[in-house]
DNA sequence: CAAATAAAGTCTCATAACGCAACCAAATAC
DNA sequence: GTATTTGGTTGCGTTATGAGACTTTATTTG
């Protein structure tokens, strides 16, 4: 019996999901956006266990989220680099980390700012095409005739 | 042994992936967001196991995510409601749901459109204070004196 | 050059989480 | 008054996770 998958949700965010919705996969992800690169220093920084991360590391590869780069002079060392797929989280990244740090208080030592200014980033939000902030209730839910689904769906 | 979890970490990302990090409880979330809020409901449109999902609802009630509210006239008819915090979660899920539509092609049959106009929302976008959209590589993570964070970190 | 250390895994084993199905009790529907 | 719905709980087998020991090349140190 393996775990469920969410393919047949007909669903993106499930699908988005099944590829990096484990406890561990964003926090490699977070961790890969800080500049981590090598296995030994997602294992420090983490604290993740060496079987785990190897697993986690295989499957953001095969998910072409990361890339394994060889560096060393004769291929035993690696890199697992950022591919555009994986820094692409980054929206989610923020997302997380602005929700938690409003609904749970800052706890982390760590800030993030413009390179560019070294001002904060703003929150983020979702917006209208017109870019007025949405709120769950300033949107509907439409399948693909543009009719609103109900509750239960 | 318990699951590991994140709180040694000092990091706000690891913060909210405890309470919304595994693979069912933002799928949970955003079906309340689509009106789901009996159990059945829940049980039906995700087909999660009924343990598991008593076990998420019971957590994310727990955690402030969503409310639990006798609807019936004697007391065994609940509704599961999301709070301000849960609705701050739209983000993270429009967040997921772009990648996801991004990169692994629309697999949803679901569309999300402003209520007012009836048009389709704008992509998320990390931005600065002045409004630009920024990737990755222009923000700095900083400690909490400014430094620049280095790679290992 | 030899020995030590490091990088990147792999293996084993114990425990926790998950999935399925059956069961249950109260409230409602018929 | 019986059947069904709702919102669970219990048992059991399978899978995932965590800790730590072990392996194998490469590089560094002496």
């Amino acid at each position: 019996m393996t775990r469920k998958r969410f393919d047949d949700l007909n669903c993106s965010v499930a699908c988005a999901l099944n590829e990096v919705g484990d406890w561990w996969s964003l926090l490699v992800i977070k961790q890969a956006m800080l500049g981590t690169r090598r296995f030994v220093d997602f294992q420090n920084s983490l604290g993740i266990a060496r079987n785990i991360l190897c697993d986690r590391l295989s499957r953001l590869v095969d998910n072409g989220v990361l890339a394994r780069v060889d560096v060393g002079e004769h291929g035993t060392r690696y890199e697992y680099r950022l591919t555009d797929k994986g820094r692409d989280l980054f929206t989610v990244v923020v997302a997380l980390r602005q929700w938690s740090e409003r609904w749970n208080g800052n706890r982390d030592d760590m800030q993030l700012v413009e390179r560019s200014s070294g001002e904060a980033i703003a929150p983020l939000a979702v917006r209208s095409a017109a870019g007025e902030a949405l709120g769950v209730r300033d949107v509907l839910f439409v399948d693909e005739e543009g009719r609103p689904l109900e509750s239960t769906g």
